[in-house]
DNA sequence: CCTACCGATCGGTAGG
DNA sequence: CCTACCGATCGGTAGG
């Protein structure tokens, strides 16, 4: 009954296979996705999984493809509308921590645990985790420089230290809501990023007229 | 030839065994140390490393208890001769910086891989990881609540935004050490910690005249 | 602390 | 996309 599906078929379970991997991964891991499981959630066949990907490792990069799209619709997307440098920052910033808040993976970030799992093991996996947050980092990092170079931020703000210091942020808040259950993390994680950003304007796109203060080092 | 061994004997052989377990479960995790791999490692049987611990998840409480001692030897007990307050609170910061630095468990901080290990998980394992957060967290808070009680941080400071923020940091420096081998992220945590926490004086223990200014939000 | 074993599950393949 | 199978490995037990 099953053999000789048409293409539009295949790729439609496709999709369903990618979509369980994610939700299994993100609670349990990427290595913790194992075929047998995600045959049994699906009512497939071990083989018939396999064969839309051809080997694990094939399968867990296309999850980590396909949780990249979603982190792109989640985050970087409702920035675009943005202005860019500190609005536009701001604006990612608070994605983030929305998307943080909402679990919008139920384990939590999938790129953090991702990354916790893969860090010490040598592989295209890891590699494509890396190059996921390079990319991430990359997307800050440019948003935090015209901020700077508009006056928008402190002309000592170093791009680099503000966004390794929002990725610890991020960090410190997947972490309260993933072990912690803590509600009031977000709250938290807000008030760090307005310290760095200060607060928007009321109206959107609205161009700011007080930087906030740089976190600077008074005993230097 | 190996059964029937002194007292003595047996409890080294499970400090051998809890030893390579830490060095595992580092690199590979708590769920990836298998009994089987521990064993060949050892040259010892399954069943003689199991007879240890009962469990695999005994044995894996029983990693994450020597991993605690590790890490109180390597970051609380330096803080001991120090001033309570800010001083000691500095010293906690500069401790926990060296530890990730210098890579004390090969595979990053021990506890941040297990949370994200376990905390989808409930059981045992993941109650003993967020029981040592609580304390870890709780004793960075006591001495940044004396630090502002005494002056030495300004009174607005929120203890449990600092703690918040500091463990960000932290999060930040592992993450960046471990998936993106970057060398200059130790100077980009320990330049976060002084915006927070102010340069010490030049001599060890001496009280600071000048307190840090609050990471404010100048929008408000 | 060992040998010898248990059932379950792993990723993957052959062949259709 | 299936059935049927492969060798390897998992945590754990029996019995000594």
């Amino acid at each position: 009954m099953s053999p000789r599906k048409s293409v539009a078929e295949a790729l439609s379970t496709r999709a369903a296979i990618l979509d369980r991997s994610v939700a299994i991964a993100s609670a349990e891991g990427l290595e913790g996705l194992t075929i047998g499981r995600l045959a049994g959630d699906l009512g497939m066949s071990k083989a018939g999984v396999l064969g839309h990907f051809g080997s694990k490792e094939a399968l867990q990069l296309a999850v980590l493809a396909r949780a990249g799209e979603v982190f792109r619709a989640e985050v970087w997307e409702p920035a675009i509308p943005a202005a860019p440098g500190l609005a536009r920052l701001r604006v990612l910033c608070e994605a983030w921590i929305s998307y943080l808040e909402r679990e919008v993976f139920p384990g939590g970030c999938f790129f953090v645990a991702a990354a916790h799992e893969f860090d010490g093991r040598p592989g295209p996996v890891r590699d494509a985790v890396e190059s996921r947050f390079d990319a991430w980092r990359g997307r800050l990092r440019k948003e935090a420089g015209r901020a700077v170079d508009a006056g928008e931020l402190p002309e000592r703000t170093d791009p680099g230290q503000l966004v390794f210091d929002l990725l610890g942020t991020a960090m410190a808040l997947n972490h309260a809501i993933q072990l912690h259950r803590d509600p009031r993390a977000p709250e938290l994680a807000r008030r760090t990023v307005q310290a760095r950003l200060g607060r928007p304007a009321a109206a959107t796109g609205q161009v700011r007229r007080d930087p906030p203060e740089p976190a600077t080092d008074p005993a230097r």
